[in-house]
RNA sequence: GGCCCGUUCGUCUAGGGGUUAGGACGCAUCCCUUUCACGGAUGAAACACGGGUUCGAUUCCCGUACGGGCUACCA
């Protein structure tokens, strides 16, 4: 019978969750939509040395922010819960002793001291690999080395210890990987991972595989970092007789710098401008041991939607030329054997690009409301817009805008009076412009036209037929008097929205300030 | 260093024994336009290299180079 899909996403509550870490989430997720299967959080918090404080809120928080929701999670429970390893300590302990009893594990009375002096020793005699293995266990303190009875006696007297496992010296590890096809691996080249620590807590090794088989997961996605250790792992199901529901394992290449260098880093984000965590975050800086403000992609306006979908294709085509894809078109599509084996740069212009797509699919209403909140945020306006005013500004802006902001930050000029002007103003500036302007004013202050572009538009062209100048000569010099800048949308709209009071003074500051600076 | 994984335009990718090697982002030029943007059109731009296999390899195999990952009582 065919297992119920069961993914898992096993995120460390070590810091703020990865940009690289949402893309593994999201490929569980749509795997397991796909699927019909389940997708389920786990943290693994194994290293209590490691444990940030509110970094697993963060990731839930995150996850919640994109969509990604789990069907199992440590907030939400289910059939396998607890759904923290911290909270499953006393389940992994069995295990290792299980393994212990059958000659497949060993404990080891090691220091830290003496691990050290074993590896700087092998590294002069040139050994090639130096670790614990085979070879080197023999000369180690443990319990295949020490009598039965000392190794009794050091258990029962509290000393510290940990449970190794015991690598095969030669066997062929091979494992088929859905992404990579088949992996082999030679147990020469393992070393006798630590799966118990002596704090008690199992490694992630250990705890891994005892969840995922608790947990019944059927496939393991997750970052190609750990495809070196996936042999010891298939090692372990074997060890521990569960290699007939081992999951299948597909590691997902990783994302890489812009520049190819290294997997994509905090630094170089940075570097580049760019957040790498989905949400803000704030940690203290390694060198100035200051508290640092990360903004993420949510405060830097990037749309959820538009984030996935940039995600989603980072390692993964359709194989149409498709690249617009709402969640349930990828879950549609997904599917694990298209995913590439090579690493992939990461480019946020097309990022970029993705945003500005889907805040244009937007409504004006909804567009509306980003410019209220950032007028409201931002103290440019005391009063809200009429939302009449604030669609109206929405629908004339929506074109050239990327992020949210953009509907109030490109167009401050709608809200505040220019106080400079762009100093292409000085060249544009010709007689004709001086000329239309003040008939302008003149004409605005008499006239009863209804105040819309239309009419402003009319208005305008019967000025300069009227002076005989041809309006693109002098319209570019306007709009800077209008706007204070040389870039915008359809000027008579915006002398439409700042209304007629407003444009009656900046044309009038206008024309002061081309007296005043070339007398 | 050792082990593992990879390599199609600058980037993300499609393709696959015979193709004018396709698309998208970005870039450039042109059109539209009161400017910018949007939109439209066009263009520059890729099969890492060397050996095989083959009538024919970018595609299959082997090397080399280059890149990435791992190499902890971290995940």
């Amino acid at each position: 019978m065919e297992r119920e899909v069961r993914v898992r996403f096993a995120p460390s509550p070590t810091g703020a969750l990865h940009i690289g870490g949402v893309r593994t989430a999201l490929y569980n997720y749509l795997f397991a939509k796909k699927t019909n299967g389940k997708f389920i959080i786990r943290i693994e918090d194994t290293d209590q040395t490691r444990y940030v404080e509110g970094a697993e809120e963060y990731i839930m928080k995150s996850l919640e922010w994109l969509g990604i929701t789990p069907d199992e999670s440590p907030l939400i429970g289910g059939d396998c819960k607890p759904y923290r390893q911290s909270e499953r300590k006393p389940m992994y302990k069995q295990y290792a002793m299980q393994l212990i009893e059958e000659g497949k594990a060993y404990y080891a009375f090691d220091t830290a001291e003496e691990l050290d002096a074993m590896r700087q020793r092998l590294e002069k005699a040139k050994v090639k690999n130096p670790s614990y293995n085979a070879v080197t266990r023999t000369q180690m303190k443990n319990s295949l080395t020490l009598p039965a009875d000392e190794v009794k006696a050091r258990l029962e007297s509290g000393e510290p210890y940990v449970i190794r496992i015991k690598i095969p010296k030669k066997e062929e590890i091979r494992l088929n990987d859905l992404i990579r096809g088949w992996v082999m691996v030679h147990s020469s080249t393992l070393d006798d991972k630590v799966l118990m620590k002596s704090d008690g807590m199992p490694t992630y090794h250990l705890a891994n595989v005892v969840d995922d088989y608790l947990m019944k997961i059927t496939h393991v996605i997750r970052g190609e970092e750990w495809l070196p250790s996936a042999p010891l792992h298939v090692l372990l199901y074997q060890y521990l007789g569960w290699e007939n529901v081992m999951p299948r394992f597909a590691h997902l290449p990783l994302l890489l710098n812009p520049d190819g260098k290294g997997k994509l880093s905090k630094r170089k984000a940075k570097e580049y401008g760019f957040p790498v965590f989905p949400l803000e975050w704030k940690e203290i800086d390694e060198n100035s041991k200051e508290e640092i403000w990360l903004p993420g992609y949510k405060e830097q306006g990037y749309l959820p939607e538009a984030l996935l979908n940039f995600l989603a294709l980072l390692g993964w085509s359709p194989g149409t030329n498709q690249e617009i894809f709402g969640i349930d078109e990828m879950i549609e599509n997904f599917s694990l054997e298209r995913i590439n084996k090579a690493g992939v740069k990461f480019d946020i212009d097309k990022a970029k690009w993705f945003n500005q797509q889907y805040l244009r699919t937007k409504s004006n209403a909804e567009l509306a409301q980003y410019l209220q909140a950032g007028l409201k945020e931002n103290n440019v306006l005391s009063a809200p817009l009429t939302s009449e005013k604030a669609e109206k500004i929405a629908e004339l802006m929506k074109e050239r805008a990327t992020f949210p902001q953009d509907f109030w930050k490109e167009a401050l000029y709608l809200f505040q009076t220019p106080t400079e002007y762009n100093e292409a103003l000085q060249q544009k500036w010709t007689p004709e412009v001086a000329q239309v302007l003040q008939e302008y004013l003149k004409e605005l202050q008499n006239t009863t036209i209804d105040w819309n572009a239309e009419e402003i538009k009319h208005l305008l062209h019967q000025i300069t037929d009227q002076l005989q100048i041809k309006i693109g000569k002098v319209m570019a010099a306007i709009r800077i008097v209008i706007t204070g800048v040389t870039a915008g949308p359809d000027l008579m709209m915006i002398q439409e929205i700042i209304g007629k009071e407003e444009l009656l003074q900046r044309i009038k500051n206008g024309l002061a300030q081309f007296h005043t600076t070339t007398a």
